[in-house]
RNA sequence: GCCCCGAUAGCCCAAUCGGCAGCAGGCGAUGGUCUCAAACACCAUACAGUGUGGGUUCGAAUCCCACUCGGGGCACCA
């Protein structure tokens, strides 16, 4: 073997031919690798269909465990160490569990719509799904050297036909439901429009249904569907041609992707309903086994708040408000409407009442011009704009009062874009002396503050002085009654925060002027792009522009063949710019001839695009049955691996490991995807993740030049302390380990340096999972010399024979193991693997020192480790004469009579300090070991006849003696 | 501005319920064995008192309060 490595040393072939040395590793790895393969050692039988083991015994009654990795998306550049990080986790986890009887379901698909490619394709001429495939198949290389038991017939890719029919099978699901508020769950539409047809429910404007035209039909259901088209302002990106959900636009108004300007626009778009299940989404969180942070960012992005509704009349008409604070009602001194407010216009008088101050007119001659004038302003802001400006308070008097329902008191109606048209009425009522917002713009305006709130920090009840607003809940109400003791009258004085909410929520409702309501934060998701690589709706329109749902029979749409696969993109800051859908390029493909009942006819094809989150949406239940050609997903199946247990009440996979960045996007939209499924029957699982935990990342040192460019870490030379680059100092920081920062480090250099096992551990070992931590891939051969020293403890180096012994192993030795095995049993079901590397490692430390390894003990080592470092575990297990994989052996057990010590050091303290040490029996009680201590000559000695004023006792590791 | 998480040797990290801070483990450093020499491997040794300041307790890395630094989320959501 000429081939040599540092790591293997050029003499190793000569002095220890038998070594575990990098060459080894990998001729032992890959020879596992095609074992695994052809064995289908990872195969996991399904109750039903064919993916059924009839050879298999029954399955259904065997504990299942459903272990997913989030959808990896086949980046071009390939991995670096920091990918698999999470997907070695579970597959140690995943081979743990395999050990322990469980039938484990392990698989790894890839999500392979988006973006990269169609760019990638604009940039080389390259279809998408050519190149997308080949980073697919780079992808599967780079992981397969990581020997990850995956099953592969499972491993599904979204850009799959046969992935994507099942894709628009769930669109159309969606499209034909709707949610009915009273069951709260969603139900076939065509239920809704029977209750229409005969009458059971109310058609909205009171219309007769058999008297609606198809599209009048159409648009009353489009209040309905779950998923559905409408004219509505959304996130218009020119720099990148297409519109955005919510959640892919950051704070500042820019793309999450490309960080390019972002527009509000009036589109027509599709989009789905989730807001009907927002409360379910807050609630069923309490199912899962999730980190709080994650639940913590899921309930904000919600948002859910109780307050309630109010009216203000203004003459004839109303403004609804909605308020999280009607308690505060009597300090309502002015009212603030979205500049883009319908009923703006209405309320508009035609002159400045009279003693208008000139500060609220904006300089304008009537209100109409005010307000004309502050609306062009508004609009032409973009939202970075708003945000730094969001500090000085703008707005105009619209002219208009209104009335404050409990004081009768008139109060101004201004327009200001502090108020967002988006949320709650688009319309408040202002407490300035009790919001930090209504605060400033009072004191911009110099408008009335009435303090309704008693200060508990001393300020006085006159706002008049007040620096801001005071907006404590643990407080009493003050300043408001009005006409008490009438019939009409309300007096919230004297009352608590939160009673006081009650009574005049209860005083507005009896008066038919407000009532109890729930607001959320959360809109509706926008869920078409202007994309070429992507899921086509399956909705075609026919003459008269009215929408058709394809049948199932005519899945999949596939994405057809365009001579340009480019968005239509724009000057980034073009903020008149409308979409153009690339699929609307292809004519032939736009219009087709179709009989969707009604004989053949011509329709025109849906040219938007689903977002690249669809098809991770559902993607759990296809590892299901990925073959099946009938159903989304088998119900036997589904009910199998994914259904409601004890353990897990909402269902859903026994563990989803995947990064933080997915906290609201991705888990909400997959969430509400799997209950409207769950409510249409299709699965019996309320939630598909049950347990989530979130990998830590990789980071790795940056080196930055003097101009601040990053230079290529892999050649930085290091005297003193500093760093050297070609001779030149550079700065070192940390930083995200990738191709940008030239800090990457492939998988596949470091298992060609040491072997895909020592790569494994190394990960592993690093440090808690949940936890970032910095790349050294100088601290790796830590790692590979514990293996060296694993086979060494059976494998002569000098002859390759076995050295393990046949003697019964001795009392110390069991005891070191079986601590051993209790400790990484424990360490593996709580997915810390770092701490289960170093008890591995501190046992086979201990056997090297003992100079020889029994058998027995050999064989319980190799199985511990053997999730952790599969090939070596796999190797080692056959030459200590097994013929089978122990891929499915039983996991060592612990002896509880050898986990314990047979006797502990006890330490006495005197006032804290430790005075004495005692080996004293595990099982001794306080008292025993008290009198031991107190007769104990060193403690004796200490005290040195002082008094003892207190002694306590921890049986059996501590005795502290308080003196006086 | 608000919310969440974290801080232990030169570095990455351990430390069940508050109970001896490290023979959990690893990297690196130093010395040695092996070697003609080196690399590999092996053996041995040293290095912190737990970010800062207070508090509770017989006893605090661990609980409480304030602050500093770092990471993440939200940000005119009424």
């Amino acid at each position: 073997m000429s081939e040599t490595t540092p790591a293997s040393g050029a003499a190793d072939t000569a002095t220890a031919p038998f070594r575990y040395s990098a060459a080894l590793a990998a001729e032992i790895e890959s020879r596992w690798q095609d074992i695994w393969e052809k064995e289908g050692t990872f195969h996991a039988p399904n109750p039903a269909g064919d993916l059924a083991d009839p050879a298999a015994a029954d399955v259904a009654a065997k504990p299942h465990s459903f272990i997913m990795d989030m959808f990896p998306y086949p980046s071009g550049a390939g991995l670096h160490v920091g990918h698999p990080l999470g997907y070695i986790a579970t597959d140690v986890f995943a081979r743990y569990q395999r050990m322990n009887g469980y039938n484990v379901l392990h698989t790894l698909g890839y999500d392979s719509f988006g973006l990269p490619a169609e760019q990638y394709a604009v940039q080389t001429g390259t279809h998408p799904r050519v190149s997308t495939e080949a980073n697919i198949a780079n992808m599967r290389h780079q992981l397969r050297r990581l020997g990850l038991g995956h099953d592969p017939r499972r491993s599904i890719a979204t850009i799959d036909p046969e992935y994507y029919r099942w894709t628009q099978w769930i669109f159309l699901q969606i499209f034909n439901s709707w949610y009915d508020e009273q069951a709260h769950r969603a139900r076939p539409i065509s239920e809704l429009v029977a209750a229409f047809a005969d009458g059971t429910r109310e058609v909205p404007g009171g219309r007769d249904w058999a008297a609606l035209s198809g599209a009048e039909r159409e648009e009353v259901l489009g209040d309905y569907r779950l998923a559905y088209a409408k004219e509505v302002p959304v996130n218009w990106c020119p720099g990148l041609g297409t519109v955005l959900s919510n959640e892919e636009v950051t704070a500042d108004g820019r793309s999450e992707r490309g960080n390019f300007p972002v527009f509000k626009s009036n589109l027509r778009q599709w989009m789905m309903r989730i807001t009907a299940y927002s409360d379910r989404l807050i609630s069923d969180l309490d199912l899962l086994d999730w980190p709080e942070a994650i639940k913590l960012q899921q309930r904000n992005w919600i948002g859910r708040s109780e307050g309630a509704r109010v009216d203000f009349a203004v003459g004839e008409r109303k403004i609804t408000v909605f308020t999280t604070r009607p308690d505060t009602l009597f300090g309502a001194t002015y009212m603030v409407l979205a500049p883009e407010h319908d009923l703006v216009d209405t309320v508009v008088p035609a002159a400045w009442p009279e003693g208008t101050p000139e500060a609220w007119t904006g300089g304008a001659a009537t209100p109409a011009e005010a307000v004309t004038a502050y609306r062009a302003a508004a609009a032409a802001k973009s939202d970075v704009e708003r945000q730094v400006e969001a500090k000085v308070k703008t707005g105009v008097f619209t002219g208009a009062h209104a009335v404050n329902p409990v004081s009768g008191e008139p109060v101004p109606v201004f327009i200001a874009d502090y108020v967002l048209m988006g949320y709650g009425t688009g319309a408040i009522m202002a407490v300035p002396a009790h919001d930090h917002r209504d605060f400033a713009f009072a004191r911009a305006f110099e408008l009335p503050m009435r303090c309704v709130v008693e200060p508990t920090d001393g300020r006085g009840e006159d706002p008049a002085g007040w620096d801001d607003a005071f907006d404590t809940y643990d407080s009493v109400i003050v300043n408001s009654a009005h006409t008490e003791g009438t019939e009409d009258g309300i007096s919230l004085n004297g009352l608590g925060v939160v009673e006081a909410k009650a009574a005049v929520t209860t005083w507005l409702t009896a008066r038919g002027i407000g009532e109890g309501t729930v607001n959320y934060r959360l809109r509706d998701w926008l869920f078409s792009r202007q994309r070429y690589w992507g899921e086509p709706f399956p909705i075609v329109y026919d003459e008269d522009g009215v929408m058709h749902a394809l049948p199932e029979s005519m899945l999949p749409v596939e994405v057809p063949q365009v001579d340009d696969y480019s968005p239509h993109t724009y000057d980034p800051f073009d903020s008149t710019s409308t979409p153009k859908t690339p699929l609307s390029r292809n004519e032939d493909w736009v219009n087709v001839e179709l009989d969707l009942g009604d004989g053949v006819k011509t329709y025109c094809r849906e040219t938007n695009t689903m977002p690249n989150w669809a098809g991770s949406c559902w993607y759990e239940l296809r590892y299901i049955d990925p073959s099946n050609r009938e159903q989304v997903v088998d119900p036997a199946n589904e009910q199998y691996w994914l259904g409601p247990t004890e353990q897990k009440p909402g269902g859903g996979a026994d563990l989803y490991v995947g990064g933080a960045e997915h906290a609201v996007l991705h888990l909400l939209y997959a969430r509400f995807w799997h209950k409207v499924l769950h409510d249409l029957g299709h699965v019996s699982s309320v939630e598909p993740f049950h347990k989530l935990f979130n990998q830590g990342m990789i980071t790795a040192d940056v080196y930055r030049d003097e101009r601040g460019f990053p230079v290529p870490a892999a050649e930085i030379e290091e005297r003193d302390g500093q760093y050297f680059w070609q001779g030149e100092p550079v700065k070192r920081e940390a930083g995200k380990m990738g191709k940008s920062l030239k800090n990457a480090v492939a998988p596949d250099e470091i298992a060609d340096e040491y072997g895909a096992d020592t790569l494994r551990l190394y990960e592993m070992s690093m440090g808690p999972l949940d936890v970032s931590r910095p790349w050294d891939t100088r601290a790796v051969v830590g790692s590979y010399r514990f293996l060296q020293r694993l086979w060494r403890n059976i494998v002569s180096e000098t002859s390759g024979e076995l050295v393990v012994t046949d003697e019964e192993p001795d009392e110390a030795t069991l005891r070191a193991l079986h601590k051993a095995v209790d400790g990484v049993r424990a360490d593996m079901a709580g997915l810390r693997f770092n701490t289960a590397v170093a008890k591995a490692i501190e046992l086979n430390n201990y056997l090297v020192k003992r100079g020889s390894t029994p058998r027995s003990v050999a064989e319980q080592v190799v199985l511990m480790v053997a999730p952790l470092a599969p090939h070596i575990a796999e190797e080692l297990w056959r030459r200590l004469g097994h013929g089978d994989s122990l891929a499915h052996t039983d996991y060592p057990v612990a002896d509880p009579a050898y986990v314990v010590d047979e006797s502990v050091t006890c330490v006495v303290q005197i006032k804290g300090k430790v005075k004495a040490r005692l080996e004293v029996a595990p099982s001794i009680s306080d008292a025993e070991l008290e009198a031991l201590a107190l007769a104990d000559p060193a403690v004796v000695a200490a005290i040195g006849g002082a008094e003892v004023r207190k002694v306590i006792a921890r049986a059996p590791k501590l005795v502290n003696i308080v003196t006086g």
